[in-house]
RNA sequence: GUCCCCAUCGUCUAGUCUGGCCUAGGACACCAGCCUUUCACGCUGGCGACACGGGUUCAAAUCCCGUUGGGGACGCCA
């Protein structure tokens, strides 16, 4: 494919599949879809497994599956082939195997013998000594004899590279002028002892082989930045732009880690996050809209996008602020287009309880007050069997006032025919206040306390309709016994 | 330790490039009130920041320098 090349914006995002995807990691993904997107790029998914360790397929597949989630389409990857044909590093060692050879004859690059003992050894008397712990170039002045005699012993042999001693610079779309020297770091492993590349490398070596034009990735790459710069060099092509994104933090400021609690893309779907919000969030660490209008849809995103308005300082990732936005967006939906996503967030014994039309009702009058899908659970409390009765409405069972409301209103339930609707029974509840003489709350709570089994909760007429007559009959009925019992 | 990056309300940020319109705007959170039979939603209001010190200038949140603070990187991890 190189030769193909043309006016495309080409990014990509490189994970390696060695855990779960997390919000730092996402909203890499993000930057560089939405900028795919606002120039009619292409999205390329890289897997980035050269660690043979700890790389897994699971890990792949989960990675897939949270970023299908989140709606990041990819137009080249390990599953849609692509121009490049293979996007697994472990399925290209060929590639950085002959480069090395390549940068190896050139003089770019050289053997290295020295074993992990003695590198550690080094590196602490380095920092001991307060040099920066790099690799000391011992290996560089191998001559072909020495080389040829080590290889004969068997010693495990890596690629380095020969990095030359000279200034890196290069205009970031996000940081502006970058200019980092050379000296900060040593001469670096291109290929392991075990003949797979490393990141830099393979990193490298790929974004050439595929044509990235836009490299957009964490501030933490940046010292990653100048080694790729350097291959790109001895490779002889012109590098990509660069954009380095501003870091996520934890409250406790230091980078936001699988430690930090509920940071995994998984962990938030399973709580009842909507993608477009955790997008719409994530985005707005670090960027603006221009009219600085917060609640986006992923349209929106995708046409107002720009990297001119993303800012340079760290930000601390505020899940009060995420659930505000998944409340948002819950609320901004139909409830048509609400309930194929809340329904699997429906507990057992609702389901069973209810048909698909009873959840669609459920639903519509929870909709404005949940946060998130997961809080559906604790929600539908009032719908269950049998309802629990707390201790609060417990008390407003036994009070005075409980008795003769109940009984009059079993008495309306009674006279009616069987189809319970919402305004029917907010005309009911009418004609109890005005026979039993009692209003407002003394009139309402226990009404609200034997239906619901709490003094707080949804609209009390959407939930009689919803539960039905007899349901309500029978519960009534068992108010009255507590609230007998208890007087 | 060395190198690099960053710096506006507790948090996300607008404004900084192109000094004056900034007695610094919005959002989350928090507090109060309203709405409501309740909670929530929603609405209204309140609290709350230009890290500090020097310059430059008629004028600095905005430009320059320093200090402090925070972060990142220094792997045969990515």
């Amino acid at each position: 494919m190189p030769g193909a090349s043309s006016n495309v914006v080409r990014v990509r995002f490189a994970p390696s599949p060695t855990g779960f995807l997390h919000v730092g990691g996402a909203r890499t993904a993000i930057f560089n879809w939405l900028f795919a997107r606002r120039h009619q790029g292409v999205f390329v998914l890289r897997i980035e497994d050269t660690d043979v360790e700890r790389s897994t397929r699971e890990s792949e597949a989960s990675l897939l599956d949270d970023l299908r989630w989140l709606r990041l389409d990819w137009d080249e990857g390990p599953d849609t082939g692509g121009a490049a044909g293979r996007y697994r590093q472990s399925e290209r060692l060929d590639e950085y195997r002959s480069q090395a050879q390549k940068f190896m004859a050139a003089g770019f690059a050289y053997s290295c013998f020295c074993t992990d003992e003695q590198l550690q050894a080094r590196k602490e008397a380095a920092r001991a000594a307060g040099r920066p712990p790099q690799y000391d170039g011992t290996c560089r002045a191998l001559t072909e004899d020495e080389v040829e005699g080590r290889r004969k012993e068997g010693l495990p042999e890596a690629i380095r590279f020969k990095v030359p001693d000279e200034v890196i610079r290069f205009e970031d779309l996000i940081r502006g002028d970058v200019a980092l020297a050379s000296n900060t770091v040593g001469d670096f492993v291109l290929l392991r002892s075990n003949g797979r590349p490393t990141y830099n490398f393979a990193a490298a070596v790929d974004d050439h082989a595929m044509e990235i034009t836009h490299v957009l990735r964490g501030e933490e790459h940046l010292p990653n930045t100048l080694r790729q710069v350097l291959i790109y060099n001895a490779l002889g092509a012109s590098i990509p732009r660069f954009g380095h994104l501003p870091l996520i933090l934890a409250e406790d400021r230091s980078k936001l880690s699988k430690r930090h609690g509920a940071a995994s893309i998984g962990e938030l779907r399973a709580q009842g996050f909507l993608p477009e919000a955790v997008v719409n969030y994530l985005v707005l660490l670090g960027w603006s809209h221009p009219q600085g209008k917060e609640v986006l849809s992923v349209d929106e995103l995708g046409k107002d996008f720009a990297l001119e308005r993303v800012g340079k300082a760290a930000a601390i990732y505020d899940r009060k602020k995420l659930l505000w936005m998944n409340g948002q967006h819950i609320r901004r939906k139909s409830v048509d287009a609400l309930f194929p996503v809340a329904d699997p967030y429906f507990p057992d014994d609702i389901r069973s309880i209810y048909d698909e039309n009873g959840r669609r009702e459920i639903l519509r009058l929870l909709q404005d007050t949940i946060e998130n899908l997961g809080d559906l659970e604790a929600e539908c409390a009032p719908f269950r069997s049998p309802v629990q009765i707390d201790s609060e409405a417990r008390e407003e069972l036994t009070a005075a006032d409980a008795r003769p409301v109940l009984a009059a209103l079993a008495e309306e339930l009674e006279k009616m025919g069987d189809e319970l609707t919402e305004p029917l029974f907010k005309d009911m509840m009418k004609t109890v206040g005005r026979s039993t003489g009692i209003k407002g709350k003394q009139l309402f709570f226990p009404v609200r306390a034997a239906i619901t089994g709490a003094v707080h909760g949804p609209e009390l007429a959407g939930v009689a309709a919803i539960k039905g007559r007899d349901a309500l009959l029978e519960l009534i009925g068992r108010a009255q016994g507590i609230g007998e019992s208890t007087s």
